[in-house]
RNA sequence: GCGGGUGUAGCUCAGUUGGUUAGAGCACCUGAUUGUGAUUCAGGGGGUCGCGGGUUCAAGUCCCGUUACUCGCCCCA
């Protein structure tokens, strides 16, 4: 049985889940079109450089998740593993550098070849929100405020934290960073096997290790706070009194660093606790440097990207199907004039299913199992005085109506749905 | 890349110290019901026990390998 199976980490969306991953996708793109955030796509692959020289070299994502092959004329393409750079690659292949500000929303999937897990996928959903073109702090709160909603509109708010952290400028950072080297290399030997490695990729990744070991280490490391310029010091503090404005709560968390080269000044991080291993829902971050780096004209950027597959886990509630009716025709003249019937409803914006086969039992039970609310049951008897039998599937009260009338019966019952 | 757990019907799972023909619930099909579903009753179909090897008179059960899934580490949404 198990032959036919998905790649690795990949899965059928069926109905259900797909309705749920459609809903998120939905109520997000609508938010994002209230913050003018319009909606484009990239394509799923690139050139294996725009991913490899942009999100660092020694980045995971870089080193060992991408999913790259070559092509048949030999050149080397990577099914996108994030979007961030695919957006800032499109920002400069279509000339839009001069159509500052860029505000952008997406959807759609993402490649990383790692171990699936509960919540992780080789093959994953993201929506993501790309600000460009805006240095000033209002942007990232702008783009804080805009994910803030949406996790709010998926009823998700009360189950995610935010967490929040700068990087400071390049300045700050490299200062920083320098210390840390230089204080982690003097206890190298009780430094984890990890924290080893880390010391060499991206030492500030250390901070944020689990080892007991390195977190003795990390209580006595120099903090960040005291190796951020002036400069730093303040855009990060308009971020905060941004959100205080909005009442967006945050928790601020100095060991919050993104592995990912191009972050610089905020990140963060929507955290839930409700995911196994996994924790971010929703995180971003600026990146200032990126599409200069990418050989476009020096455009600042800040953004984020969501799990939809994550997002789908956390909902509540099953996002509901529409109102559907089912015809349930019997004899030969019904059933010719079903299809027609159907029609005209559906024309009327109405979901319609039609019970094809078998005696009356079985075509109710196939209403039934199509999860239909109303059985439109019709014979001779019926279409001889132009009626239709309307049966309520889930109270079983029925009563004759006008074939005329039918579409504004129904259309009633939907609007008293919602 | 590294560790742990689990693979028996479409789904969820039983299966005794190894012992004849491998079970249950749900789902599915048929009938009770030739104009009334969801409830009830009766019957029916459906299994290379993940795969390969080994031990044994005998393996779903024990051993080895392998593969898939799953949980965790790393890292990430």
């Amino acid at each position: 049985m198990a032959k036919l199976q998905p790649i690795r980490g990949t899965r059928d969306l069926l109905p259900a889940e797909f309705r749920r991953h459609h809903f998120v996708i939905e109520t997000a793109r609508l938010i994002a079109e209230r913050y003018g955030y319009d909606q484009m796509a990239t394509p799923i692959f690139e050139l294996t450089s725009v991913f490899a020289r942009t999100l660092g070299d020694t980045s995971d994502v870089v080193t060992k998740e991408m999913y790259t092959f070559e092509a048949r004329d030999g050149e080397s393409v990577t099914l996108r593993p994030e979007n961030t750079a695919g957006v800032a690659r499109a920002f400069i292949s279509n000339g839009l550098t001069q159509a500052v500000p860029c505000k952008f929303f997406y959807a759609g999937p993402m490649f990383r070849y790692e171990r699936p897990q509960k919540g992780r996928y080789r093959q994953l959903h993201q929506i993501g929100l790309e600000l460009l073109g805006v240095p000033q702090p209002t942007g990232d709160v702008e783009v804080l405020a805009a994910g803030a909603m949406i996790l709010e509109a998926l009823g998700l708010k009360d189950r995610v934290t935010l967490e929040l952290n700068t990087l400071g400028d390049s300045e700050s950072r490299d200062a920083f960073r320098t210390v840390l080297i230089d204080y982690f290399q003097g206890h190298f030997e009780k430094l984890s096997e990890d924290s080893r490695n880390r010391l060499l990729k991206n030492p500030l990744r250390i901070l944020d290790s689990k080892d007991e070991g390195d977190r003795v280490l990390v209580a006595d490391a120099p903090s960040y706070k005291d190796y951020l310029n002036q400069a730093s010091q303040d855009f990060f503090g308009e971020v905060k009194e941004g959100l205080d404005r909005l009442g967006i709560a945050y928790q601020l968390n100095d060991r919050l660093v993104r592995g990912l080269d191009y972050y610089c000044y905020t990140a963060f991080e929507f955290t839930t606790t409700e995911l196994g291993a996994q924790s971010a829902v929703l995180a971003g971050g600026r990146y200032d440097g990126l599409v200069g780096q990418m050989g476009g004209p020096e455009t600042p950027g800040v953004g984020w990207a969501a799990g939809i597959d994550r997002m789908a886990l956390l909902l509540n509630e099953e996002p509901q199907k529409p109102m559907l009716s089912a015809l349930v025709p019997l004899g030969k003249e019904a059933e010719a004039k079903a299809t027609a019937i159907a029609d005209d409803l559906r024309r009327q914006g109405l979901a319609v299913d039609l019970a094809y086969t078998g005696n009356l039992p079985k075509r109710m039970k196939r209403a039934d199992k199509v999860g239909a609310k109303f059985a439109m049951i019709f014979g001779d008897d019926e279409l001889a005085k132009g009626e239709i039998q309307v049966k309520d599937l889930s109270t079983g009260e029925q009563k004759a109506v006008a074939i005329d009338d039918l579409a504004r019966e129904l259309l009633s019952h939907k609007e008293e749905a919602r």
